[in-house]
Formats: structure tokens, C-alpha cells, sequence
DNA sequence: GATCAGGGTGTACAGGTTGCTCAGCTATTT
DNA sequence: AAATAGCTGAGCAACCTGTACACCCTGATC
């Protein structure tokens, strides 16, 4: 799925991400043209989706994460909800999920009462008819898929 | 904590992270200098965290995310769990959380079989007590931070 | 009213980097 | 044996970056 080169490639672009194809090449001991086309195939793939900004919703003043299940209305299905949902900006990711629940949302707020404002516009969302959270109070591991790259290498 | 110059230029990177503060200054009417000069000061501030490679676990063959949430034995702390958490590849993202569970993890495997074979591991992990796992099914609002942006604006 | 700091603008320059192309080489596949 | 895919090293023009400087405006402070 990976090779060895493209891990050594993802792996030195997440540590320092602006220093550009010429210096990797010289890093990673290949022509630069290699590297090229490495980059230019890893996305094409899809297996680097892209090199966007990565935003620290804690230092825009949303301090509180929380993981909210819902259960919905199954009349209607659960894609006019998901699109209410993504209609409200501190709903950050939905899934749909198996077990008790239908739908999880990771959310965030400025504090715990923030938090609240913002359950209630979950709440209030047409088809949600019970919702459960949790807050997240520590974050030991933050999300990382550096280990996952590691780990793909040479199939 | 932050105008909205910084959230159209967060927009423009989101959008096209490979133009350069060049052709950013360009787009956004306003002198290199600013430009250069935002970003640093956004990244000094830690909004902007890096411009380090999304990486897709889909494309690396780890085709299904799920959601484990932990029971663990209180003596020993969270510290230590985690810390054994973090030794696995396929766990993602760890919190500590309020009310039934002790934990939250990400997890992904190649597939439902490989999935089992990643909750095996964890539930091995020396201080776990109980888990239990959803699936996620679908995802309707893949992580993004955009929308945040531009509601933090002017404050 | 005067002064000041912070932030924006334009300009300038050298040096580095990018995108692209080419020919040659080596493995692996057919 | 021939073909395909990928790597290498080289070359070139165009462009971008980092950095520095002078100047201007604004709101805040004295």
C-alpha cells in the first residue's frame, strides 16, 4: 500500500512541513524528481489528502470538547439530520454509528456553558429525539496517524 | 482572537494549501509583508498548528473507524493506560471523559476481523476493566475546523 | 497636542526553489 | 528479447522567499 520511501516522506513532511520538495529530496538521499512524483502519487491515491492549515479550536477560544450520540426519529433518515447538523459550525465531525445509539457528533464550545447552548441546538434539530454526552476533560493522545503510516509500510 | 483578514486567509489555505504567501497577498488584496506576517503570528499563537500531510487511513487499507469507550481500574491512573494505549498504531485519539467511561479511543482496522483483533489489544492492556465499541458506519461531517473560523471572528 | 507602538504598504535584492523536460540506467514484467 | 515503470542527474527560465528599509496611518497614552 506504502513503500518504506513514501513512510520516510510523510513521516519528515509532518515534522517540518515547509521546507519543500528540493530539501526532502536531499533529506531522503533521492533526486528531487523522485520525491516528486512520490508526493504527486501519494495524493493522487488519496493517501495524503492534503496540506491545509491544521486549526487549534482551543486557541480560537473553543476550550471544550465533547462527544454527543443521538438517537434520531428513524422516519426521515438520518441524512436531513446529518445536514442540520453540519448547519451549526461547533459540530465538528457525525458519524453514524452501530449499537445503541444512531449518530455521534464531536462537538465543541467555548466553555461548559457554551456547551450547553450548543446541545441545544443539537437538541433542537428536527428528527433528534435523545441525546447523551460526555466531555472530553484530557487528551493524552491527540488525533495522529503518523504510527498508522509506520505501520502500512511494505504491503 | 482572530479578524476577519486571518479567517480569509485560513479559508484561502483550507481551499488551495500549495499557493504560496505570494499568490496569497495577491488574492486577498493585501501586501506580502501582511500576509507573511499573519501567518506567523497565527502560528506563534497556535491557532494555526502546522501545515503537516492529512494523512487517509481509508487509503492505507485501515477501512473502518470505531469508537471504544474504557472502563479502567482507578489505581494506576489514567497516565499509565494511555501511555499503553499509545503504544498501539491503530488507536488514534485518546480522551479521558465524564460519566459511565473512563476513556474515549479512536480506532481503526483494516477491517470488521481487524477491528476485533485492535479491541483484543487494548482490552489487553494492563489496567483496562471493561470496553465496549461502536462502529462507524458512515460519516456525513468528516473533521473540519472551517466553519469555527469564521464564527470566531471579531472578538 | 505630542509621542508612541503596532500594523499596514511598497520597494528592493540576492539566492533558492519550482515546474518541466530530457536522456540514460536498472529492475521487473510479459 | 522487449517493454514498462521508476529513479537519476542535469539543465533552464520563471518565480518565490527571506529579509531589510522607509514611510504612513490609527488608536492609546502622556
Amino acid at each position: 500500500m506504502i513503500d518504506e520511501l513514501d513512510a520516510r516522506l510523510i513521516a519528515l513532511l509532518a515534522d517540518e512541513p515547509r521546507i519543500g520538495v528540493l530539501e526532502c529530496s536531499r533529506r531522503l538521499s533521492v533526486a528531487r524528481g523522485t520525491v516528486q512524483a512520490r508526493l504527486d502519487r501519494l495524493q493522487q491515491r488519496g493517501v495524503i489528502r492534503g496540506f491545509g492549515p491544521e486549526v487549534d479550536p482551543a486557541a480560537l477560544g473553543y476550550q471544550v470538547t465533547a462527544f454527543v450520540t443521538l438517537e434520531i426519529r428513524q422516519a426521515g433518515g438520518h441524512d436531513s439530520v446529518a445536514a442540520r447538523l453540519a448547519a451549526i459550525p461547533e459540530v465538528i465531525e457525525v458519524h453514524t454509528i452501530t449499537g445503541g445509539g444512531d449518530m455521534l457528533c464531536r462537538i465543541v464550545g467555548r466553555g461548559n456553558q457554551d456547551l450547553q447552548r450548543v446541545i441545544d441546538l443539537i437538541v433542537d434539530v428536527e428528527g433528534v429525539h435523545r441525546t447523551s454526552t460526555v466531555i472530553a476533560l484530557a487528551t493524552p493522545v491527540h488525533q495522529r496517524t503518523l504510527p498508522l503510516v509506520h505501520a502500512a509500510v511494505r504491503q
